[in-house]
DNA sequence: TCCACTACATTACGACTGTAACGCAATGAG
DNA sequence: CTCATTGCGTTACAGTCGTAATGTAGTGGA
């Protein structure tokens, strides 16, 4: 018997499991074995946690969805109040682009999340709920830097995110295109702001 | 026995099949029964034209690949020569953004596919070499609007309409947000030309 | 007409799937 | 200490998976 653990640690690290599994094996490695094997417990220690996949898969998704926002509202809330929107914008475009191994993981498993979502009310609705977080937070920096329509501004920089990230994990295009497509959309949205 | 039919033919409507059954059921309902029933066909005849299942879905990509790049051309290529880029540009835009059940099918499969392809080379290689192909078309026609930098530019709306469909899919943004963010990005790429 | 061949259909099989059922050790309350 | 409860591990099972094997009807050439 392995280690007792407080039970949302255990979830914690079985959907941390299924987003490396996901990540790399694409959807037809997603079993309960696999996920087990990678989580180090058995396939009854999941079924005690979750006593159902899809359970399993609603709250993996929560779990990333409710890390992912947490650190984009570290980024947005941190340093004395008055941060350039520029730099704020750009830095929860980087928090949120594949550049590390780290966010590949999280961006291949978005994808595959996606299509799943595509066929599953359930976990399209933990989409939109993120997907509305994460507008307020961006348009409030386009807000504060004077835009004359913040809420499209935003909805248009996360549509390009969403684009580079899919674009990339097919290889289409590179880290360095990422980088400078993020800064040539910043510099038109947001002319006057100084540079850096 | 069911109507005899042209190897290509059968192949090429299994792969209709295939795109269906993905967009429809997701990635767990993706199954050589499933699609056989689909096709109206059998099992065994999958297997004859295609021998494994990864064949088939390779075929899949690249017929579905091929369809829309033919599409594209033709709407870029006809018309007497001098159309305008903006024109071109838009109806490229809308031949790809899933705004009726066609293409919102299209964009379903096309998204089920793309975490395949993250985990599957052979896939990845397909879609490389069909957005090579999207990329000249999309550039050439920034190039003929006189921008001066149109593989950036092109890149970029590529880009912007992969995020679209991914959002569009999910149910974060309508069918008028499209549209409208697509105009809004063509009247800031080329500001010069005549409008419509 | 005969024959090789293609285009399927049918059946069968072993591997694997998610889940139910059961067992048991550790833990906290009394 | 006792004891119910929680947190797993183990085993079993029915169903589904992709694929191999085999059969057969239709077809085009000689």
């Amino acid at each position: 018997m392995r280690t007792r653990l407080d039970p949302s640690r255990r979830r914690a690290a079985i959907a941390e499991a299924v987003g490396r599994v996901l990540s790399r094996g694409g959807p037809d490695a997603l079993g309960l074995r696999e996920v087990a094997a990678e989580a180090g417990v058995t396939t009854g220690a999941i079924q005690h946690h979750f006593t159902t996949k899809d359970g399993m898969l609603l709250f993996t998704l929560e779990h990333h969805g409710r890390r992912l926002v947490e650190r984009l509202s570290a980024r947005a809330g941190s340093a004395p109040q008055p941060a350039p929107p520029r730099r704020v914008l750009r830095a929860i475009a980087m928090e949120l682009l594949p550049l590390d191994e780290e966010r590949a993981v999280e961006a291949r498993m978005a994808a595959a999340f996606t299509i799943r979502a595509a066929a599953n009310p359930e976990l399209a609705v933990i989409f939109r709920e993120q997907y509305a977080l994460l507008h307020t937070l961006v348009a409030d920096q386009f807000g504060r830097a004077g835009v004359p329509d913040a809420d499209a501004d935003a909805r248009e920089l996360l549509c390009l995110i969403e684009g580079l990230r899919t674009q990339r994990l097919l290889g289409e295009i590179g880290d360095d295109t990422i980088v400078a497509m993020v800064d040539r959309v910043l510099d038109r949205l947001e002319p006057n702001a100084l540079p850096g």
